[in-house]
DNA sequence: CCCGATTTCTGACAGATGTCACGGCGAATC
DNA sequence: GATTCGCCGTGACATCTGTCAGAAATCGGG
């Protein structure tokens, strides 16, 4: 019995080799393969994949929404998340999202093989060192009006723009932002923002 | 006569990965692997290969080092750079480096295989589309003050940590960081940093 | 119902940041 | 030689940002 794989990463060239690799495995079979994440669910539905290997950085949708999107459609399709090492902090996420493996890129070669054949086995798959990591990282110490804040400021490059989005006063915002920037141990709103978002907790 | 290659990645699946698929090539060999900057000149050295592909984001010495150090003391040895879109301002560093080839990893699957076997037969290689973004990014607008303030703003977090480093008063750091932001069309240095270092300006 | 604890929100203040107008210097041009 | 132009360096000014102490609102337990 032939496992049948879904294979979404943007980077073509990286997408490609994956491919030939896992179809080295006598019983893997790469079935589908997308470059952007508003095509996972529509290729999960044509050629029914017993697993989608997908990658984060997509266009069109990233890889958490259209795992979400693909376990609400397609539950019996496992969904395993493949991606680079800086964006660990969206284990929890992936988990919620419905995915049942997490394997990052530095892992060593046949990591991915084994990952596929043990979720097939029904098991859940994560790498040891990043789960490490995660559990370090910890819960989010972020109230949910700093992270509202954060969030905005995301987009809106000054504080007035943010206090504006979201009815409330400058200060207010300033203190949030500043809330935050003390809970990440950085100096800034930027580097607040990039660490909150590497860590998954926004 | 089969061509011998150099592979350097950091991210040991996709390094495996992209192996895999170029020995596949009748005409290929894959006679070295690493995972590190700093190992690239030993493993060249030993194995002898025709053609080097390196990634940009190594831990050890960037691709582009490297590329520098492999020219040097291996000349026989053609250098193409394979790496992430976003890192395409690096292109004209990459040349100077002495690389001969420049292909991105969004790029169609044969993009590499062909790269190769045209690099061999003496060409250089750049894929179109990002030669074109490189052409419109144009020559870097900074002068070198500007840049050197920007280099020290990216370790040092505070301008005035910056002036002590530069030797110069505060307001003319502020007055270099508001040149680069200008001409960046950035709001914030923090932002400027980014976008100069994307188009290879630093 | 009341009390304390937590969260939300605000204005005030000091310090950092970005912009401006200015003067000095060297190279290219007329 | 004079002029023009671009780059380097500086201080002054308005604005933005981060931190603080504390008021109002919310919530759960006694």
């Amino acid at each position: 019995m032939t496992i049948r794989l879904l294979l979404a990463d943007d980077q073509e060239l990286i997408r490609h080799a994956l491919g030939v690799l896992l179809d080295l495995e006598p019983d893997f079979e790469v079935v589908a393969s997308v470059g952007r994440g508003d095509e996972v669910t529509a290729a999960a539905l044509a050629h029914r994949p017993d697993v989608a290997l997908l990658d984060i950085d997509m266009p069109g949708l990233d890889g958490l929404a259209a795992a979400a999107v693909l376990t609400a459609q397609v539950p019996e399709c496992r969904v395993v998340i493949l991606t680079t090492f800086g964006r660990t902090g969206y284990l929890r996420r992936a988990m919620e999202a419905g995915a049942v493996g997490f394997v990052v890129k530095d892992a060593p070669a046949d990591a991915l093989a084994d990952a596929v054949r043990r979720v097939m086995a029904g098991e859940r798959v994560v790498d040891p060192t990043l789960a490490a990591a995660t559990l370090a990282a910890g819960e989010s110490p972020l109230t949910a009006r700093e992270r509202d804040v954060l969030i905005a400021a995301r987009s809106s490059a000054t504080v007035a723009e943010i206090a504006a989005r979201l009815y409330l006063a400058e200060g207010t915002v300033r203190n949030y932002l500043s809330g935050a920037t003390t809970k990440t141990g950085t100096r800034n709103r930027m580097e607040a923002l990039r660490v909150a978002d590497e860590r998954g907790w926004l």
